[in-house]
RNA sequence: GCCCGCCUGGCGGAAUGGUAGACGCAGCGGACUUAAAAUCCGCAGCCGGUGACGGCGUGGGGGUUCAAGUCCCCCGGUGGGCACCA
């Protein structure tokens, strides 16, 4: 770190000047706080307030905290500590994220069981939060892996499998065969398993799937409800969710009864149809395999292309020509080939498409590829039916159809919908809305999750666990030496009887997606403690969540999860709200250079010494180090700050100022020591300047005021008025700029000469700034309010928001723009509200306008009041 | 490829269609100090001018308007989401 930052250490230097210990500060009114209960509620307010939900996206406890949610949890605690003192009863509670795969990893990597490695990791984490001064509601503190809150979640699915929204269906995966494991397609890097390098292989397993497809629609249309959600949030999920409208439609193989069934967007363009195309995976193409190896061949090798970006955008479109054939439903006789082909997706539609190359680019490029036919049917604007001809570009844009008998002359709608119409009336087809939104697969063959709760019986099949042997709890006597899922080596836990015949059955040994544990905590803050999953009465009462706030980068799956689960939850009877998040916040993310030695390796912020030239030496080597990119921060590049060493050496209320004060909260922002060193000096400053008063009598409130003291008055209340606008409008940046004018007129009155009630005003502006900053700077808010007014015993924690008096917003004068032509020329002072006549008057006598008006002709003279007078001149 | 953001001094940014650059950071000059740190005062968009002042200026080009950073159209740059989605 920089030498330009002043060390807590160093705080009580020999000077006389008064100095802010945050050290001893922090952690006293932190204790305050607690001592007075002031962040309670109750699980069903009854007090008359107003009830506000406050959340921000749970932890996973890593082990420390990083400075992402450093930023996360202080927006949140800048918004509840706000809305507690505009009178609202404030529910901001927090809790931990606490199944995953790091907690394995560390038990295979450090020999430590998971349950240990994370309470640990909760409890530093724990004691770093608390150390922040967030207004958190510890009491409602659970943990997802604790069997407390997990058999409440397997009490729910299954009432979701009982009320049918529960499947149990095949699905492919990535499997790692070194491991033997399922991976999920972040852990597929390059086609390979990120831990074993393994080629992955795509492998068809019986899983469990929410019917999240279910509530596709609704998902869809509610989202125009989420009017305070980021508008780009509710398009990922539009997209996300992919509705779209055609037609499915059966193919008659040639020479058989069976069909192929297609789903198309485009069944105006039947006319110029070349060939019909299956999936790899199709049942067909296995039927074909079957019997012929140059067909299994080619399945073979689709199925180990891999899957990653790189090899999509590269692959070539490839096929293989079954020698098979389908009949038109329009045109007797005719037929096409059928392909095997690369491009063509078995979970998207129904793993079929027929080729129209002519007004489809995958289409085109196949035919070209393959020799087929190329048709065109629809004619663009203005284009002659004759000469009309296609090279190696499909035509995908408007037109009118041609080549295509009843078709003929219907512009692209019209036709789709008389298409449509004639698959119906054939009985081959239908008009359909097809979604890209799949069901939502939750098995995962792990051990640190919450077990599902089922058993399989040979005889009985699928049995779910009965409610009275809940919760289905993991073993703790596992181990991690061996590859694959440590629930299924276990010697004993999966053997049990079944519940229906008692013979003898096994449990399900894959545990839930740890997605499933984060899409339902925040109802169940509303009864942390209750015996069942939802205590309907408290969640009715508080969701949904007023304010929900985390990274951008849960916009689609972790939202969608928990709106889908919230409806699942309404649909069986928990609770009554099918919105889970009314209002949505998305956080940047907090950046920081990096540094880079000689060698090239990596280093640490606090290992490179910065010069006020922009370079940047080595502090051990002296050697130069190159300055790197702005960049998320990560362990690999080293350019992480701890946010524990930053609040040791600084203070929490300094690491938050600074992160509020740095740029919009939606953006992302650079951490810098230069600016954490400027927050740290405001507080000092404020420090200052209310020690100033401390000793000082407080005046009694005079009648009149003079010219210093109305000034700083007006300061006082327009300061209030625009910090109250700006954390309305989460524009915390704005409002700590507020603060800053606020603090800059009261050093100005205290060099003013001084007059009667001056001192009257700086005590009213002091407390202001004291009250103003508690949502951001909480502690040296009550240490400020305390050195102002000692003896009344109240918290700045307990006291209302101050509100302006509108009598002092307005201002005895108004400085009026004057133009010329629409440019600045000039601007008088006139009373507020002056009218038309008068003002224009004074602007044309102003020096400078009279001259840029000399000898022109005023043709239009505009007012707007108390902003702007513009002088339209002739010529 | 499709969809969506964003672009303002050296930097982060501010600005209900109405004085662009609030506030902070960095910088420069000064006071205090033996010195430094801390603190305080002042300067500061760019160009020209000693100055008063003038010209230019919110990625580029056009448009609407008395008036555009703000609204509309086109272009460029940049960041993100989805992606053989039929």
């Amino acid at each position: 770190m920089n030498d330009t930052a002043a060390p807590s250490s160093a705080a009580q230097a020999s000077d006389a000047a008064p100095r802010y210990d945050f050290a001893t500060a922090e952690p006293k009114w932190q204790q305050a706080w607690a001592d007075r209960a002031c962040f309670r509620v109750a699980d069903v307010p009854a007090d008359g307030k107003p009830k506000y939900y406050v959340l921000e996206m749970f932890p996973y406890p890593s082990g420390k905290i990083h400075m992402g949610h450093v930023r996360n949890y202080t927006l949140g605690d800048v918004v509840a500590r706000y809305k507690r003192a505009r009178g609202y009863a404030v529910m901001h509670p927090m809790g931990w994220d606490a199944f995953g795969l790091p907690a394995e990893n560390a038990a295979r990597e450090r020999r430590v069981h998971p349950a240990k490695w994370t309470y640990e990791n909760i409890a530093n984490m724990r004691a770093e939060l608390q150390r922040m001064g967030l207004s958190l509601e510890w009491e409602r503190e659970f943990a997802t892996c604790d069997p407390a809150y997990y058999r409440h979640q397997q009490k729910l699915f299954l009432d979701f499998l009982k009320a049918g929204l529960v499947e149990r269906k095949e699905s492919w995966v990535n499997w790692d065969p070194v491991d033997g494991t399922v991976l999920a397609n972040e852990q597929v890097i390059d086609g390979r398993g990120w831990r074993s390098g393994a080629l992955v292989e795509k492998k068809q397993l019986s899983q469990w799937f929410l019917s999240i497809t279910q509530y596709a629609q609704e998902l869809l249309d509610a989202l125009e409800t989420l009017d305070r959600w980021p508008e780009r949030v509710r398009l990922m999920q539009a997209n996300w969710i992919g509705r779209s409208e055609g037609a499915r439609l059966a193919f008659r193989l040639a020479d058989s009864q069976e069909t192929v069934e297609v789903y198309t967007t485009r069944p105006d363009t039947l006319y110029g149809m070349s060939f019909l195309a299956i999936a790899p995976e199709h049942p067909l193409a296995a039927l074909v395999a079957a019997r012929d190896p140059k067909a299994a061949d080619f399945v073979a090798e689709c199925r180990s292309q891999g899957t990653s970006e790189a090899t999509i955008e590269t692959a070539e479109k490839r096929g293989y020509d079954t020698g098979l054939r389908v009949r038109h439903p329009f045109i007797d006789g005719a037929t096409y080939p059928v392909w095997i082909a690369n491009f063509v997706l078995m979970e998207y539609g129904t793993g079929a498409i027929f080729g129209c190359p002519g007004h489809d680019q995958r289409d085109m490029d196949f035919a070209r590829k393959y020799g087929l036919a190329v048709t065109p049917v629809v004619l663009p604007p203005g284009a002659d039916p004759a000469t009309f001809a296609l090279g190696k570009d499909a035509y995908v844009g408007p037109g009118t159809l041609f080549n295509s008998e009843f078709l003929n002359g219907l512009d692209v709608d019209a036709a789709k919908r008389a298409a449509i119409g004639r698959l119906e009336a054939l009985g081959v087809g239908k008009g359909v809305v097809n979604w890209r939104l799949r069901d939502w697969g939750v098995s995962r063959q792990r051990y640190w999750g919450c077990p599902i709760p089922v058993i399989h019986c040979e005889a009985c099949g699928v049995v779910p666990v009965p409610d009275d042997q809940l919760p289905v709890t993991l073993p703790d006597d596992v181990t991690f030496d061996k590859p694959g899922n440590p629930l299924d080596h276990h010697p004993t836990w999966k053997h049990v009887g079944c519940p229906v015949c008692g013979r003898p059955a096994r449990r399900e040994t894959d545990t839930f997606d740890t997605f499933v544990d984060s899409s339902w905590y925040f109802a169940r803050y509303c009864s942390p403690n209750a015996d069942v999953p939802l205590v309907r009465e408290a969640v009715d009462a508080w969701m949904p969540v007023d304010q929900y706030i985390g990274g951008i980068e849960h916009a689609i799956l972790h939202l969608l999860y928990s709106r889908f689960f919230t409806r699942a939850m309404k649909d069986t009877g928990h609770i009554g709200v099918e919105e889970p998040f009314a209002g949505l916040f998305t956080q940047g993310m907090v950046n920081h250079e990096s540094y880079r030695a000689a060698d090239g390796s990596w280093l640490y912020p606090d290992e490179v010494e910065k010069h006020a030239d922009g370079t940047a030496i080595h502090r051990e080597t002296g050697q130069p180090v190159t300055v790197g990119r702005v960049e998320a921060m990560s362990k690999s590049k080293r350019n992480t700050i701890d946010p524990g060493a930053i609040i040791a050496r600084y203070g929490a209320d300094t690491a938050r100022w600074f992160i509020l004060s740095d740029n919009p909260p939606d953006r992302d922002m650079e951490w810098t020591e230069a600016g954490v060193a400027g927050a740290f000096r405001f507080t000092q400053r404020i420090y200052r300047l209310a020690d100033a008063l401390a000793d000082v009598t407080r005046e009694a409130r005079p009648e009149t005021f003079g010219a210093a003291g109305k000034a700083l008055r007006r300061a006082t209340h327009r300061c209030i008025a625009a910090v109250t606008d700006a954390l309305e409008s989460f524009a915390f940046n704005v409002a700590v700029a507020r603060v800053y004018e606020l603090a800059n007129a009261i050093t100005d009155a205290e060099r003013a000469r001084p007059e009667p009630g001056l001192v009257w005003a700086r005590h009213e502006a002091m407390e202001a700034i004291a009250r103003l900053i508690s949502p951001m700077m909480p502690h040296l808010a009550e240490e400020v309010h305390h050195r102002l007014d000692p003896g009344t015993g109240r918290l700045v924690a307990e006291l209302p928001w101050l509100e302006a008096d509108p009598a002092l917003l307005a201002a005895e004068t108004v400085t009026v723009a004057v133009q010329v032509m629409g440019k600045l020329r000039g601007t008088v002072d006139v009373p507020p509200d002056a009218p038309a006549d008068t003002v224009i008057a004074v602007a044309e006598a102003d020096p400078q306008v009279a001259k840029a008006l000399e000898g022109k002709r005023i043709v239009k003279r505009v007012h707007v009041p108390n902003r702007v007078v513009n002088f339209v001149i002739a010529g």
